[in-house]
RNA sequence: GGGCGUGUAGCUCAAUGGCAGAGCAGUGGCCUUUUAAGCCAUUGGUUGAAGGUUCGAGUCCUUCCACGCUCACCA
C-alpha cells in the first residue's frame, strides 16, 4: 500500500527518494488534492493587514468606542489547532504576535469551502485569511472567516500537536522533549515551543544592552580576523584551516584579544567587538566549540575600574533585557546590583582549602600542600595551573552570588600586567555568577620587553607539544614598541550572560545550532 | 576517553523472557459558538543497528551508533 503510494507520487510529482511517512504521504495527497481544485498550496505572494494581536486590538478599541465599526481585517499565520464541527469549524492560528480564533461557517463561506478547509487543511499549514472580527458567545475575539486560502503546505506534521491556551498562556499537553531531536531539528523545536523562541529574544536584547551600553561609553565597535596566521590571547587549543591560494595555514581565532589592543596602538582609545570565538576543545554544559565572546579594552583604565564597569554593565543588562537586577539561576535568587563581592583569589583559596599559596613559592611545594590534603595533583602542572585547578575545583562551585576573584599567578597569565611589588602575581580578575565563569579581564601588559620575556616563559614552562602553549606574537611584539597606552581589557561569554539571564542549565539550550556529532 | 542512564507508532509513554499496547495526531463517519471539543469506527511498528543465548528476546549477553548526566579534559 505505502510502497504503491509511493510509486505513484515519484511518477505523479517527480518526487526525489524520500522515505515518507504515511502521515507525510497523507498530506501529499492533500496537496495534490488542493492544486486539484484550483488552490495553490505554495503562492508566492502573501498579504497581511493586521497581525493577531493588532486585530485583537483594533477590535477591542471598536468595542470601546460604542459605534459598533466592523473590523475588517486579513491574518496570515500557521494552523496550531482545529476543531470541525459539522457545518462550522474553530481553528487557531499563530503568528509571530500570538495566537488568534478562527471561525468558519458553511451558510457564510459556502459547503464546499468548508469542506476544502477541514479535508485539506492540516495543522503546521500556514494559512491567509480575511474576514470580520467579532466575539463568540464565550468571550474570545474571534475572526469571521469570509476567505482563506493556503500559503504554504506543511508535510511533516509538527511534533507535538495538541495544546491550549488560557488567559494568553499556552498550556501543553504534549511537548517535544526529546533533547537531540530538539536541537537537531531546532526548527521544529522553535516552531512548537514559545519558551525556546523566548530564549532567544532574550540573548538578542543581551547583546543589544551590552552594545548600547557600551556605545554610549564611547567605545567603537570593531571586527578584526576570525582566520588569524597566529593565534593567541587565551589558552586553548585551535581548529586549522587552510589558504589554497595562499599556502597558508590559518587558524580559526581563539580570542581577539591581540588584535583589539593592537588598535590601542593605533590611537583608539575604546574599543570592543562582539563574535565569535572557536575553541577546540571539550564539549559540556558550559562549552561549545564555538561560542560568542565580548571582548572590550579601554585605554588608561585599569582592573579596578573595569570591574566597575563590569558589575554596572551586567546590572544594566539585566535591567534592560529582564527588568530587574535580580535573578532565577538554577533555583538560586541571584542580586546583580553594584557592588559585587571582591575576593582575592589567595583569600579565597585558603577560606575553602586551607592552603595559602603565598606560602608555596614553587609548584613542587605547592603540589605537596595539596597531596597533604589528599587533592590530586598533575605532576607536570606549573604552579599556576596548580592554583587554577584549586579555584576550578574548590572555589568556583561556590561563587553563586556575583563574586570577583582578583589578583592571579603571573604564570597563567601571559598577557596581564604584574602586581607592583609582586612581580609573580598580575593584576587580574574573574567573575562569577551561578557558580559559573562569567568574564576575564586585567590590567593589560604594555611593556613590549616583558611582553616579549612572557611568551618566551611560555615557551619554556609548556611542553613543546602542549596545543595551550602560547605562541610568539613577532608583530604584536613590533605593535606594542610602538607605544600602547596603559589598558584595562576585558572578556565574556555572551552564551554564560544568556544561560544566567534565562535560567538554562545548559549552553545548548542558548545556541540555536549546538554542534553534535553527525548523524547516522 | 571513563562511569551511569536512555533509545518502543508522527509526539508523549506502557509492556515478569510468552500474541508489541495506550493517549494524542492521522483516516472514515455524526455534529452550526467550540477551545486539550465530544461520540462511533479505524489505520499505523525493521522496539537505534548488528550479532549471540533461548522452544521463544522490546526485555538477558556482546559489539557498535546517537543523546543525556557525570568524571577527566577545558582560562
Amino acid at each position: 500500500m505505502v510502497l504503491l503510494a509511493r510509486g505513484f507520487y515519484f511518477e505523479r510529482i517527480g518526487l526525489m527518494s524520500q522515505n515518507y511517512s504515511s502521515l507525510e504521504l497523507n498530506r501529499l495527497e492533500k496537496l495534490r488534492r488542493l492544486r486539484q481544485r484550483g488552490m495553490e498550496p505554495y503562492p508566492t505572494r502573501a498579504e497581511r493587514t493586521h497581525t493577531s494581536q493588532q486585530a485583537i486590538q483594533a477590535f477591542e478599541s471598536a468595542e470601546a468606542s460604542e459605534q459598533s465599526e466592523k473590523v475588517v481585517v486579513t491574518l496570515a499565520g500557521r494552523i496550531r489547532s482545529m476543531r470541525p464541527m459539522g457545518k462550522i469549524t474553530f481553528a487557531h492560528i499563530e503568528d509571530g504576535a500570538g495566537r488568534i480564533q478562527l471561525f468558519l461557517r458553511a451558510n457564510e463561506i459556502g459547503e464546499e469551502q468548508l469542506e476544502i478547509f477541514n479535508r485539506e487543511f492540516d495543522l503546521g499549514d500556514f494559512i491567509q485569511a480575511s474576514g470580520e472580527m467579532f466575539r463568540t458567545r464565550t468571550g474570545e475575539i474571534t475572526l469571521r472567516v469570509a476567505s482563506f486560502r493556503m500559503l504554504a503546505k506543511a508535510i511533516t506534521p509538527l511534533p507535538p500537536a495538541k495544546d491550549e491556551v488560557v488567559d494568553g498562556e499556552v498550556i501543553q499537553h504534549a511537548t517535544l522533549s526529546e533533547t537531540e531531536l530538539r536541537y537537531r531539528q531546532r526548527y521544529a523545536d522553535l516552531a512548537v515551543n514559545p519558551d525556546v523562541r523566548r530564549i532567544f529574544r532574550i540573548r538578542a536584547a543581551t547583546v543589544r544592552a551590552l552594545r548600547n551600553f557600551l556605545d554610549e561609553r564611547g567605545f567603537l565597535e570593531v571586527e578584526t580576523p576570525v582566520l588569524q596566521p597566529i593565534y593567541g590571547g587565551a589558552a586553548a587549543r585551535p581548529f586549522i584551516t587552510y589558504h589554497n591560494q595562499l599556502k597558508q595555514e590559518l587558524y580559526l581565532r581563539i580570542s581577539f584579544e591581540l588584535y583589539l589592543k593592537r588598535l590601542l596602538v593605533g590611537n583608539l582609545e575604546r574599543v570592543y567587538e562582539i563574535g565569535r570565538d572557536f575553541r577546540n576543545e571539550g564539549v559540556d554544559r558550559t562549552h561549545n566549540p564555538e561560542f560568542t565572546q565580548l571582548e572590550f579594552y579601554c585605554a588608561y583604565a585599569d582592573y579596578l575600574q573595569v570591574m566597575e564597569l563590569t558589575e554596572q554593565m551586567i546590572s544594566y543588562t539585566a535591567q534592560q533585557v529582564l527588568g530587574s537586577t535580580t535573578i532565577t539561576y538554577g533555583g538560586h535568587t541571584i542580586h546583580l546590583d553594584p557592588p559585587w563581592r571582591r575576593l582575592e583569589l589567595r583569600q579565597g583559596i585558603l577560606e575553602v582549602t586551607g592552603i595559602d599559596f603565598a606560602q608555596h613559592p614553587t609548584a613542587e611545594s605547592l603540589a605537596a600542600a595539596m597531596k597533604a590534603k589528599d587533592i590530586p595533583v598533575d605532576p607536570n602542572a606549573t604552579r599556576g595551573k596548580l592554583i587554577d585547578s584549586l579555584l576550578g575545583d574548590y572555589l568556583e562551585p561556590t561563587l553563586i552570588q556575583p563574586t570577583f576573584i582578583y589578583n592571579y599567578p603571573r604564570d597563567i597569565s601571559p598577557l596581564a600586567k604584574s602586581m607592583p611589588g609582586d612581580p609573580s602575581m598580575v593584576e587580574r580578575f574573574e567573575g562569577y555568577v551561578g557558580g559559573m565563569e562569567l568574564c576575564n579581564a586585567f590590567t593589560e601588559l604594555n611593556d613590549p620587553l616583558d611582553q616579549e620575556a612572557r611568551f618566551l616563559e611560555m615557551g619554556r614552562d609548556y611542553a613543546a607539544d602542549d596545543e595551550e602553549r602560547h605562541p610568539m606574537d613577532e608583530d604584536y611584539l613590533r605593535a606594542m614598541r610602538y607605544g600602547m597606552p596603559p589598558n584595562g581589557g576585558f572578556g565574556m561569554g555572551i552564551d554564560r550572560l544568556a544561560m544566567l539571564f534565562t535560567d538554562s542549565p545548559n549552553i545548548r539550550e542558548v545556541i540555536l545550532f549546538p554542534h553534535l556529532r553527525k548523524e547516522e
